[in-house]
DNA sequence: TTAGGGTTAG
């Protein structure tokens, strides 16, 4: 623009200012893509009494690069207004900048232009119409003005396939093809490019598989964009060995192919391969680098996770909205509240798009780090929310104990027109169980069938049990679970279990106990409440049987591993662990914890302790459970008054429980510990749970 | 001296 002003002061020096070529050259230059500046091409324009429809057309289109839509739409506005009808060129530039918003607001009477004006027998026309009702999501309206359409060549159809794909319409896009193919109107690349697409999306491996085999047919030579997308076609189908043949063949990779073959491995849980070849990677951008961060979150590997997005900042590659929700999941499954949060600041500084998705993950992230009120702000600021955000929004409720809150919320949900699905429903039911609300509970489950017409799955007959075991109906309970019309898998009678566990049914406990061992040999935490079910009636040779059956199994128990954020990195502890660097403080704390407690009346409660051993050591082991390890680390590391976070992998044990009541009234904090299924809000010696979990 | 369709991530 510099050089291009000093050009226009010799043009208006040497008097050709007014001259119609200059003016037109003029302007072109000021309307091209990257270089240009629009507000000079208006100043230009508006130097001309009456511009022709070159002039408007290239100013509209000069907006549309300049990704000004508003102001191209309203410089067509006041073409027609000036009484300057479009011409042929007018409606392609406009429609196609159009965003989704836009479309929706002015596309039919865009239409009825066309219309007027005469327009809709014009090819080009017709498929930008076909594209910008595509945008709008209508496929029908779309698919109409394609059936009108005189003549229809491939690109034509390309835009039908590319509207269905972003319909996620994918079984309409090889319908699409199949059509083509018969009506033999041969495909461009473009049309194989979104064909793959769709297969990939829809993993229909054998149609994609059978188009690859027919390109030799058709004579086509590959582009990379075809051969990565067979690439991703292949990977996400699952058929990796394929991928990298074709991978090892291409003599030019780009950034996308490497990518493809990243994210084929870490999709399928290999992400240690994933990784070796993203360390060979010639070049990697925001997309590969959130592939790799999504591969160590779909392994569960959440610290490396967070490891390789800080590495992702010091090599200077810019994270998107995509990055910060695949970190966003990462710390509400770790529970790194503080990490959680330093992304929401980024992204407000980084004006990082917050759409629907993005306050979706926040709003999971703030329940699952125990922080239920922040999450709420966020659902409450939500301009659009979509059945996801309410999703979320529930189960972070119920998670936290707020049974009540949750159920007025999805009171609400029903009265907009979103439509609950199956997942809102799990997360229903299991509001009402973690607060006990029967009545209610059993109305839902009778609605969910009855009014939105969804057929409860297993894990909502789980829900159910869940629900009438808390509260006692144990009979009712296992009725249900006999009158499933599925098996009931080990969850459900997992609920019917820990329910007699409660409630002290020691004969329904067997029962459950023995049908969830039939289905999990392995399970080593059920195999130690048998047995102690059994010691608890004295059955000392069913006690032994149990021990014999673990040692000939060689069943082994997950360890107890907990997890505490302290200054922005995860700190990880499993029972009995001696190995953080600050072991020995942690350990003088403990043991002070160990000698406040023994004067505020504790004793220690060894009955889920399952090895042979004394009584003594029964204690010792109690005393070194990962919970306590991570809340002395905790105490020790953290300010007078702040709360303590924890998150364990497995069931909370009844000691820990017990302790923690009492740790919250001894040292005055508020302590919430995040179990496999639920939270526990400790302060002042009481727990959110009431003691039910 | 103006026109169309495309690959990777939630």
């Amino acid at each position: 623009m510099k050089e291009f002003k000093q050009v226009h002061c010799q043009i208006i020096r040497s008097g050709f200012a007014d001259s119609p070529a200059e003016q037109q050259h003029m302007i072109c230059f000021c309307c091209s893509r990257g270089t240009g500046d629009m507000r000079y091409a208006r100043l230009l324009f508006d130097e001309i009494d009456r511009p022709d429809h070159f002039l408007w057309n290239t100013m509209i289109r000069g907006y549309s690069r300049h990704r000004s839509p508003e102001a191209a739409v309203s410089l067509y506005i006041e073409m027609i207004s000036r009484g300057v009808g479009p011409d042929n060129y007018t409606y392609p530039f406009l429609l196609r900048t159009l965003n989704r918003k836009l479309a929706i607001e002015f596309v039919d009477e865009l239409y009825a232009h066309v219309l007027k004006f005469g327009f809709c027998s014009n090819q080009h026309v017709q498929d930008a119409l076909i594209h910008v009702y595509s945008i709008c999501g209508d496929m029908d309206t779309a698919r109409e003005l394609f059936e009108r359409s005189s003549k229809r060549n491939a690109v034509l159809w390309n835009s039908m396939i590319s509207g269905y794909n972003r319909s996620k319409k994918y079984e309409e896009s090889c319908n699409f093809f199949t059509e083509m193919e018969k009506l033999r109107v041969k495909p461009t690349l473009v049309t194989l490019v979104l064909v793959i697409s769709a297969c990939a999306k829809s993993k229909n491996l054998p149609y994609g598989a059978w188009i690859h085999g027919k390109l030799e047919h058709w004579g086509v030579v590959p582009s990379i964009a075809l051969q990565n997308a067979l690439i991703d076609m292949y990977g996400r189908c699952g058929d990796l060995r394929t991928a990298c043949i074709l991978f090892e063949s291409m003599e030019d990779k780009d950034v996308i192919t490497w990518t493809a073959i990243v994210a084929g491995f870490a999709n399928l849980g290999q992400v240690d391969h994933a990784r070796e070849l993203f360390d060979r990677m010639p070049e990697r951008d925001t997309i590969s680098w959130t592939a790799m961060i999504d591969g160590y979150i779909k392994a569960n590997r959440f610290k490396e996770a967070l490891e390789i997005f800080r590495e992702m900042q010091v090599m200077g590659v810019k994270p998107d909205a995509f990055t910060m929700v695949s970190l966003l999941t990462a710390c509400a499954d770790l529970g790194a509240l503080k990490i959680g949060e330093w992304t929401r600041a980024y992204m407000e500084r980084n004006k990082i798009n917050m759409d629907v998705t993005v306050n979706t993950a926040l709003i999971d992230m703030y329940s699952k780090c125990g922080c239920v009120g922040s999450a709420m702000e966020i659902f409450e600021k939500m301009h659009k929310r979509d059945k996801f955000s309410w999703t979320a929004m529930i189960t972070g409720l119920a998670i936290n104990g707020d049974g009540e809150k949750a159920l007025d919320i999805f009171a609400k949900m029903l009265g907009t027109s979103l439509k609950p699905d199956e997942v809102t429903y799990i997360s229903v039911l299991s509001a009402c169980t973690h607060a006990g609300l029967l009545e209610e509970g059993r109305e839902i489950f009778s609605n969910m069938i009855n009014i939105h017409g969804i057929l409860p799955n297993v894990t909502h007959y789980g829900c159910f049990v869940d629900l009438l075991g808390r509260v006692g109906q144990l009979e009712e309970a296992l009725e249900t679970i006999v009158n499933m019309p599925m098996k009931p898998n080990s969850r459900v009678w997992g609920a019917l279990l820990s329910a007699c566990r409660v409630h002290k049914n020691l004969e329904m406990a067997e029962l459950s106990a023995k049908q969830i061992l039939e289905l999990e040999p392995d399970n080593g935490a059920v195999y130690v409440l048998l047995s102690n079910i059994y010691a608890k009636s004295n059955r000392w040779e069913d006690v032994g049987r149990i021990k014999d059956m673990v040692m000939e199994r060689g069943v082994k128990k997950i360890p107890g591993c907990s997890q505490i954020e302290m200054s922005g990195e995860v700190h990880e502890f499993v029972s009995g662990d001696r190995a953080h660097p600050k072991g020995d403080k942690i350990y003088a704390k403990l043991e002070e914890m160990g000698r406040e407690l023994k004067l505020a009346g504790y004793a220690p409660n060894t009955s889920e302790v399952f090895i042979d051993i004394s009584e003594e050591e029964k204690e010792d082991t109690v005393y070194r459970h990962s919970e306590k390890l991570a809340i002395a680390f905790g105490l020790l590391s953290s300010c007078a008054g702040a709360t303590i976070r924890v998150v364990k992998n497995l069931r909370m044990c009844l000691d820990c429980h017990k302790a923690i009541k009492l740790v919250s009234v001894i040292y005055a904090r508020e302590i919430v510990v995040r179990d496999r299924t639920r939270f526990h809000h400790f302060r002042n010696g009481g727990c959110s749970c009431r003691d039910y979990w």
